[in-house]
DNA sequence: GTCTATAACCGGATAGAC
DNA sequence: GTCTATCCGGTTATAGAC
């Protein structure tokens, strides 16, 4: 029983290292074997297909990935000279933290496999909408009340997310284009961070 | 020989819609025939193996933006007012007229491919970094002008180049998340490019 | 629960006729 | 240049012993 336990988790983790290296369609069920020090046999055992294994590591992986976002987004004050910062520190944090989030992302995201369809629609309905609805209408408010420039909430939250996200997304073509700024990853976020807070700041507090 | 140049023509239009579609490993020989309306065995006369095909679309299809890279920042005027909007509009404008280029970029750039690895390099080192160091010295010099705030050139380049691709990039997420943004493209990209212009204007003028 | 052996199929590649 | 038939290795999946 509790070696069982360890077997499923062991599939479970080498399964997550091979569809990110591979994505879906290069991953082998041999390899993934190896790697979890076990035989095909049982990762049909305990899941039992590739498409089964596939739906459970991408699911388990996105429900962090939305689970982020709600505490991202989660805050009452929404002062934005200390909110802003703190996001987008959290959120370069948490992706530095879950390098293969972004980079599971960008594999499947366009690979029109339907498990992946299913899951992302699931997770959002039941996890994001509620409180996305919630931010649109505090950034609203801030515009009202002068906190910040009058802005389009939906592109805000698409400009926020575009520019923490981008780092990861590309990392394999920006690390080509200025292999030094890769060197050393923390000066690298820490200056992205710098320049990313200090564009929306300066682009959105009122003059 | 004229009906020849069509047929290798036809295999080169399907192959890219498999590739993009499909990725490198996902797509199949037979289906890149059938498309083609020719059969595998033409594939491998004109193009020696599934290798090389994907090399020959790959690099096309990359040549074409960086090429588009070199024409967007090349401008002799850099009076911001005037240069970033003209930039917005012209990436957003070719992203959206090549659609499959951001998608397989997402795709295969994470794959760990060599092929990919090396014609990244190779374009990049052809046709990108001249220009690229031009670039930085105008942002360094508009700068130091004052005709712009005194901002990191490459932070400045990347959070360009990732407010444009984002929207591409992550569609078929974003289209779940706010569908109704995306039932009208042409207001869709006329929002966003709103809104970026209008982000990067007020945040990198002086005040 | 774990393992070996093997079925059943698929996909890249080629031979060879026309 | 074009096409059919086929090879052959690899891949998912299962049967069945322990």
């Amino acid at each position: 029983m509790k070696e069982s336990e360890s077997t499923r988790e062991k599939i479970k983790e080498a399964a997550t290292a091979v569809f990110v290296e591979r994505g879906y369609d290069g991953a082998r069920m041999q390899e993934i074997a190896d790697r979890a020090g076990a035989n095909k046999a049982m990762i049909y055992y305990y899941f039992n297909s590739k498409d089964e294994l596939f739906e459970a590591i991408f699911t388990e992986n996105f429900s962090t990935l939305f689970e982020m976002f709600g505490k991202l987004f989660d805050v009452p004050d929404f002062n934005p000279e200390e909110f802003l910062p703190r996001l987008v520190h959290l959120h370069l944090t948490f992706l530095r933290n879950h390098p293969h989030l972004p980079r599971m992302m960008a594999r499947e995201i366009h690979s029109n496999n339907p498990i992946v369809d299913r899951v992302v629609r699931q997770l959002f309905k039941e996890s994001a909408r509620p409180f996305l609805d919630e931010v649109q209408k505090h950034i609203a408010r801030a515009g009202k009340s002068g906190l910040i420039r009058k802005v389009d909430p939906v592109q805000l939250i698409w400009n926020l997310i575009a520019l923490n996200l981008f780092t990861f997304f590309t990392e394999p073509i920006m690390s080509v284009v200025w292999p030094d700024q890769f060197a050393d990853t923390d000066k690298l976020l820490a200056e992205r961070e710098r320049a990313i807070v200090d564009l929306l700041l300066y682009g959105l507090l009122p003059r």
